[in-house]
DNA sequence: CTTTCCACTATCCCGCGGGTAAGTACTGCA
DNA sequence: TGCAGTACTTACCCGCGGGATAGTGGAAAG
């Protein structure tokens, strides 16, 4: 009955991780319309380190849901980009932000009333 | 510009965190079949404390997405289903699981293929 | 000859998420 | 009298994820 997640190895769970990953998910909706640069992405997801840009933008490659380009300059430039792998990934992330935004009031309305029960 | 989900209160970030939360997924796929009890989530869902467990379902119950019903016997009967809404939020973790299912052989090879590289 | 730019990499350190374990309340059954 | 069974709650503690800061390299600009 090993039901699908606890274990680590579980595709649904390597999936639900990243998806759940603050970094990962704001990466790949940044690249969604088109490649860019190190520093881009750096001013533009605001509060990110770069120890954690980084970090993830080479979790996201290894998983083949986005290519790196070095170019050979100096200074190095370096730019990012969605494979099709993460273009279709992030069709699920465009499917999430849909309910999010269908399904958001009914969330709050019914977080309102369960805090002015337990209050109470 | 600011991107969907940096700022707390947005709705994509919320929902983000609550599929990227490990027991509240697991605890969703479990109800999917029918209401289920305490005990019968702690047996089988492994590796949950129960600190977590009631932790989580008091954050699913918070924000509509499961009922909890008290039956007032001795011993207790304390018993969770999903509500509409957690139904529909299980329709996107299905979604999840798809995908997951579908292109898992993708990202293991990309992985593969990168660890290789990387080791060489 | 020093500074600047870019893309990192390395190191230290702190907060807190979550695990373990023990306590609680209630009642029926032996 | 006391133990079992249910659904928690509370207290304590530890590991590690991630933030902040500093360092690297090499060329070109001033």
């Amino acid at each position: 009955m090993e039901t699908s997640a606890y274990a680590k190895d579980c595709p649904s769970r390597q999936i639900l991780d990243r998806i759940g990953d603050t970094w990962s998910v704001l990466i790949v909706v940044m690249l969604a319309d088109g490649p860019h640069r190190y520093t881009e992405l750096a001013k533009r997801i605001e509060g990110v380190s770069p120890k954690m840009l980084t970090q993830t933008l080479r979790g996201l490659e290894r998983d083949g849901l986005l290519s790196r380009t070095v170019h050979p300059v100096v200074p190095p430039r370096v730019d990012y980009a969605l494979t099709s792998l993460g273009q279709s990934l992030y069709a699920l992330v465009e499917g999430l932000e849909k309910w999010a935004e269908a399904h958001i009031d009914d969330v709050q309305a019914a977080r309102v009333a369960y805090d002015a029960y337990s209050a109470k």
